[in-house]
DNA sequence: GTGAAAGCGCTAACAG
DNA sequence: CTGTTAGCGCTTTCAC
């Protein structure tokens, strides 16, 4: 009933181990051997059992991505990453599953073991913030597990995929300068996260640039999610001195501005130009529509797992590309007035 | 180094068969011995190997949650779903892996053979609209693949979870007509899925039931996507006579059906009600917030694993149970001018 | 209630 | 370039 290698060992007259050659891309396999070994496969459709492969080889063809569950809800971004890493996995034959971590806590490295003793992926996909906590990566290094990241906040040693963040905060400001803004406000996200840090540093990067002295006011703490950029907003419109656009450092929380704004009677873009960073669906669905940075997460996700899986195939060590940004010019900035 | 089975049979004093029995819960092992085995277990801290298991026992510990990314665009129910999957899978330490399978083109059923050859799940957990495809479930009957279904469209042999949409969609309505709405509008999602067929059902009933006749220029078709309710909505609004309220089968269409009404000038929910359905975190950061049903997602996915578990575990045959829903009444919906 | 023996389908290590 | 041999760590079958 079901086609095992040596089947197909048999039907091409050879012998398993060549076969399992074949199978395995190795090198010292004749191409006309290789030619009929792999026309005996597609004839006799034979699919390889994962779990035997694993056993005797004593790798799972597993990737696993590991996102902090704690700082995302259940976020569209994450969502579009998973996209990516499962089309990159997909396309070497590799399954993927997908692990929530909490960081919170310090048994985090206990349930980083336990995850890997009990499914033994052969590489691992970090997304942020995971992909900066130091005792994590320690492990994975001292555990001989592979990764690649997401956005990691630092080049060291790191592969996967990154953006100029600071370069996008730069250019988003910028256009709120060209609007004619100057009282510029910026919610912060998280304040260890990378993205928080690169933000931040681009937006003051922007305003020094135009000459402009931030009033320490403008700038105020949120956590990356639409309640903190509700309250957020709410500290900035209280001020003596109203801010006459908001730079928030992602879409979730830029929504929470608008919101906020809505609440106070505050016309977007009349009154208070807002703008967000990462394209989320959302964006384009709110009213008005949001200025925001467009980040290729599906594309980004994808470019770190190849990365990954370019060192899980032996085929090299991998690299930390750079993908590029774009801004996205919508209904939620205008002149200021 | 490895911990295996074996080192753990020798610790408790017993045969590797006998561990094997604790492992896996099967009877005829006397309750002295089992505790025993359990805290050798425990005290080596054993993980028993995925792929020796598999590959011995012919099963796998895998679970599939199977969605059709044609008409479902990385959506946040999913996710939510996806969350309550991973839980249930969890609990009884299986794994999970999350397959898109495009219905679009005939070929879908070579495709789910592959999926099943190349990982070998042992049941599957299906989505909507997935879980209504005929061809598709005699496959998986065929192949002796368990599975359980989230709002599949009828009962009939089916197991897991579903909501008594119909009365949500009624409930709804009826909130409407309480507030003298009369002129009440629908938007309807992709016309052969369960929950449009459920949810235009549920507005015509409650419409009945006041004694309206359903003016069919108020029942626009929709794709449960933000553009198709921008565009209905355009087309609604387009008519002599206006609708008050517009009712649309999910949020993402309401999202469209507010968007376009900002575009028209209209006010929400002074010139019109709006309220949608399944209440996704977009729905209360819009504003006004979004009237809309509340449909459990996660606990619904989780609910659907739990009984596709219990035929894996051979605990039982699973159930198709049904979940509660609420109303959420938010700032969209208001009285009839 | 418990154990001994025989694999599951593949690959590692070697030999040629 | 190709094949032989011996497992990988667990469960099955069957015996006791």
């Amino acid at each position: 009933m079901r086609v095992r290698l040596e089947d197909v060992a048999r039907a091409a007259s050879v012998s398993p181990k060549t076969v399992s050659r074949v199978l395995n891309d190795e090198a010292n396999v004749s191409d006309t051997t290789r030619k009929r070994v792999l026309a005996a496969m597609e004839a006799m459709d034979y699919r390889p059992l994962p779990s035997a492969r694993s056993l005797a080889g004593n790798r799972s063809f597993l990737v696993a991505m590991l996102y902090d569950n704690n700082d995302n809800p259940a976020s569209t971004y994450l969502a579009e990453i998973q996209d990516g890493v499962l089309e990159a996995c997909d396309s070497h034959r590799y399954s993927m599953m997908v692990r929530p971590l909490r960081m919170r806590g310090d048994d985090f490295i206990r349930r980083l073991d336990a995850l890997i003793s009990d499914h033994h992926p052969d590489g691992i996909v970090l997304t942020p913030p995971i992909t900066d906590y130091a005792p994590l990566l320690k492990r994975l290094r001292e555990r001989n597990v592979p990764y690649a990241s997401v956005s990691p906040r630092t080049r060291d040693g790191n592969i996967g995929v990154t953006m100029d963040e600071q370069q996008a905060a730069r250019t988003i400001v910028e256009h709120l300068l060209s609007l004619g803004h100057r009282r510029i406000a910026h919610v912060e996200g998280i304040a260890d996260h990378g993205a928080s840090v690169w933000r931040l540093a681009g937006y003051r990067e922007a305003m020094a640039a135009a000459g402009l002295t931030v009033d320490p006011a403008l700038v105020v703490q949120g956590a990356f999610t639409f309640s903190s950029g509700v309250a957020a907003a709410r500290q900035l419109f209280a001020l003596a001195e109203r801010p006459t656009a908001v730079f928030a450092a992602n879409d979730d929380m830029a929504t929470g501005v608008m919101w906020a704004a809505n609440e106070r009677g505050l016309k977007v873009p009349q009154d208070l130009s807002v703008c967000g960073f990462d394209d989320i669906p959302l964006a384009s669905q709110l009213w008005p529509a949001l200025t925001t940075i467009r980040q290729p997460s599906r594309e980004m996700g994808k470019v770190a797992a190849l990365q990954l899986l370019e060192v899980l195939r032996g085929r090299g060590h991998g690299q930390l590309q750079q993908m590029p940004f774009s801004l996205e010019i919508r209904g939620s900035t205008a002149p200021v007035p």
